[in-house]
DNA sequence: AGCACGCCGACT
DNA sequence: GTCGGCGTGCTC
């Protein structure tokens, strides 16, 4: 082991997760092993006056700040690096292209537990917590008495006592005290799971028969194995996408690989990792917001090391290490949960992508509504186009129609029309989906008398209005207050609730149909934790009638008895200024469509509007997503939008009416200055929501068809707008390839 | 982002 | 006479 001494003028660049666009110099360590000097590592640096975790970027020979000032780094952490040179050109090259700094880019590639600066080593513990027997092995011994309980701590304390290699540390000093305490079938069960070696076969249970075109996605895939490429997997709900991973996975795992999966949501890994469990043998990791940091860091540990073969997480897993990489999967990619929306915003599903060209496997992204910029990129030939045009199984595509409501008679947005259809539904025993984008009893208060409407005091928007907890409150803030009695304008009139929420909803259904019984799905109704598991499994037991919801309709439960879905309100997602809406509704349409008529049961959506010629309609019902798909990108290209063009958003935000305009106006005086032919500045301009939460918000929108020329400005600018006085007033933040303009 | 340094109002 | 408001400046 080389000890080298510090004084041959070596200097240690390092990134902090700090928000500045500069790297920071130190002296190295007073001695340290040369091996262990690799860029990544993490290092324990002073700063300012406390001590903080760095990565290491480089060594170089010369420093621009004075030696004198340099301080000298504390510790190195790492043996050695815990990501790979091609993830750490992942974090450059996503610190380049999102102009975030790469301090921060680092932080968010590893978990909250080592970057803390805790040791990076899986405890037996841990690697025990991880398996099913584990746990079931933890809670057999609860119950034992405190001597037997020491048997099971020394055990548990054995290092690497639970890997593959070591089962003979197992068999020989454990099995026998072990199998004393918890009886023969449980020891069986552990051993079996942590004996477990890559040799036995991967693969439980068999795969179902696929159809043709499954077989099809699956061989093109599998045969691309070992290179990079990126497979848009496009088929409707029910089509049987999860079969077409899994045997690819399978692959994967044969050749002793490791698979990448990621979701838009927490609440739809349960369901796809009992899926991969019952088919799989190897090692799952789960990595979501949801755990703990050390569970967390388990999985990423447990990935890092090779132990775990299949890491199955949310847009923060999208950096996770692989000693093995083999395949990216990124299911649902159309979802905005993929986009970061505060701090480093990035995209995780453009990331996936360039991490799968770095690593040089493919990138499989899948979706029934995939987004504008993936077809775009299938066009261009950039992507391959795998198209699953059928439901598996015996289920048929459901049914559009549209409902003129135009001068139809209506109780609380349900017309007469719907409610019959509903009715002929429930009596054959089958269960009906009504879909509402819009929680809470309604979304405005007014006075009858003055015209008085209940604001937020804190944003520019109106209360909504809580019947059940006797509330108005503000969607946008955590500001609320008691449902008023009387206008507190002219104390005299009547306040009325003003449009429709699904509370509202709920209401009448129950007046409606006294004998049915009714589940509301939404945010307020789903936040007592396991609620919205107790609803699903009631449904689907068949224990209700109609169900009513929200957005979370729309993600990938599965409603076997549903046969009559219901829009009740789609022109409010008609008219919004944002570019991206269409496309956003004609997504939640198919998304919430494809809740209907999964099994045998043939399955009917009606969508409710006064927009019955409206061309976004007609078209996604006569021709189908993909052919509004085609339309609207004729559109963006028409109006020079992206993918067409290139978009960076510079969002501001401050207390102070007057700072966000004046920082931005310093903003694009800098901006001007090196700003060429095929880029434009759009603003400054105040935010669609120009007050929320107390704070003033400001935004300046670059656009550009080159996408060099972009970058190259924001390049030379971001580091300037550091710098600007008028920035220390004001909190802001870049968004490159916003996909919303709020 | 933190966090200290620094210059003006209501309190032991 | 001090405690403390948050404006401004700096972090190798």
């Amino acid at each position: 082991m080389a000890k080298l001494q510090n004084d041959d003028g070596l200097v240690f660049r390092v990134a902090l997760a700090v928000p500045l666009y500069r790297l920071f110099d130190y002296l190295p360590p007073e001695s340290f092993d040369s091996a262990s000097v690799k860029p990544g590592v993490r290092l324990e640096v002073p700063f300012r006056n406390s001590k903080k975790i760095a990565f290491l970027v480089e060594c170089v020979r010369h420093s621009d700040i004075d030696t004198a000032k340099l301080k000298r780094v504390e510790r190195i952490l790492d043996d050695k690096p815990l990501l790979s040179p091609k993830d750490l050109a992942l974090l450059h090259w996503a610190s380049r292209y999102y102009h975030h700094p790469l301090g921060e880019v680092f932080s968010a590639a590893f978990p909250v537990a080592l970057r803390q600066g805790k040791a990076a080593i899986i405890q037996t513990e841990k690697r025990y917590a991880l398996t099913e027997a584990g746990r079931a092995l933890d809670s057999a011994l609860l119950k034992r008495s405190p001597k037997q309980q020491s048997v099971l701590e020394k055990f548990q304390a054995q290092p690497g006592s639970w890997s593959e290699t070591e089962l003979s540390a197992w068999d020989g000093t454990w099995r026998a005290p072990v199998k004393q305490l918890i009886g023969k079938s449980l020891v069986q069960q552990v051993a079996a799971e942590f004996g477990k070696n890559r040799t036995e076969p991967v693969v439980k249970n068999s795969a179902l028969q696929c159809n043709p075109a499954q077989q099809a996605a699956i061989d093109t895939v599998s045969a691309s194995l070992g290179q990079f490429g990126v497979f848009l997997l496009e088929g409707v709900t029910g089509s049987g996408k999860t079969e077409v991973y899994m045997q690819i996975i399978r692959t994967v795992l044969e050749r002793g690989q490791q698979v990448l999966v990621l979701l838009p949501e927490i609440t739809l890994t349960p369901q796809l990792e009992q899926r991969f469990r019952q088919r799989f043998t190897v090692s799952i990791a789960i990595s979501h917001s949801k755990l703990t940091d050390r569970q967390r860091a388990a999985a990423w540990l447990n990935m890092q090391c090779g132990d775990g073969a299949i890491l199955l997480g949310t847009r923060s897993a999208l950096f996770t290490p692989l000693k093995n990489p083999g395949l990216i999967i990124l299911d649902e990619e159309h979802d905005a949960s993929f986009k970061q929306q505060d701090g480093f915003r990035f995209s995780a599903r453009d990331v996936a992508v360039v991490r799968g060209k770095l690593l040089n496997i493919p990138v499989v992204l899948g979706s029934a509504t995939p987004a504008l910029e993936t077809l775009h990129n299938v066009d261009k030939q950039r992507y391959r186009w795998l198209h699953l045009p059928d439901r598996a199984g015996n289920a048929s595509a459901p049914r559009l129609q549209l409902l003129d409501i135009r001068n139809k008679k209506m109780q609380e947005g349900l017309s007469e029309a719907l409610l019959a259809e509903m009715r002929l539904t429930l009596a054959k025993n089958e269960q009906v989906l009504l879909f509402l984008n819009r929680r809470g009893f309604a979304p405005t208060l007014i006075c009858h008398g003055c015209g008085w409407v209940a604001r937020c005091g804190r944003c520019d928007a109106n209360l909504v209005i809580h019947y059940d907890e006797g509330k108005l409150r503000c969607h946008h803030c955590a500001q609320e207050q008691r449902l008023l009695k009387r206008c507190p304008a002219c104390k005299t009139g009547e306040l009325t609730p003003l449009g429709l929420g699904t509370e509202r909803v709920e209401k009448v259904l129950a007046a409606l149909f006294p004998d049915k019984t009714i589940v509301r799905l939404d945010r307020d109704s789903t936040q007592r934790k396991g609620a919205l598991e107790d609803y699903l499994q009631q449904i689907n037991e068949g224990k209700v009638d109609i169900i009513l919801g929200t957005q979370m309709l729309a993600k990938g439960h599965h409603f076997a008895n549903v046969t009559l879905v219901a829009l009740l309100d789609v022109d409010s997602g008609l008219f919004s200024i944002d570019f991206h809406a269409p496309e956003k509704l004609a997504q939640m349409i198919v998304q919430v469509s494809g809740r209907a008529g999964r099994e045998e049961k043939p399955g009917r959506v009606i969508m409710q509007t006064r927009q019955p010629e409206h061309p976004l309609l007609t078209t996604l019902i006569a021709e189908g997503y993909n052919r509004f798909a085609q339309s609207a990108l004729a559109e963006r290209k028409q109006a020079s939008l992206p993918p067409f063009s290139y978009q960076a958003l510079l969002r501001v935000q401050a207390l102070d009416v007057a700072a966000p305009p004046l920082f931005l106006q310093a903003v694009l005086e800098l901006a001007e200055a090196h700003c060429q032919s095929h880029t434009q500045i759009l603003g400054p301009v105040a935010a669609p929501m120009a007050r929320r939460a107390g704070l003033y918000r400001y935004q300046l929108l670059f656009q550009s068809s080159r996408r060099p020329e972009l970058h190259a400005l924001l390049d030379v600018l971001m580091p300037q707008i550091e710098t600007l006085k008028q920035a220390k007033k004001v909190r802001w933040s870049l968004d490159v390839d916003p996909v919303d303009l709020y």
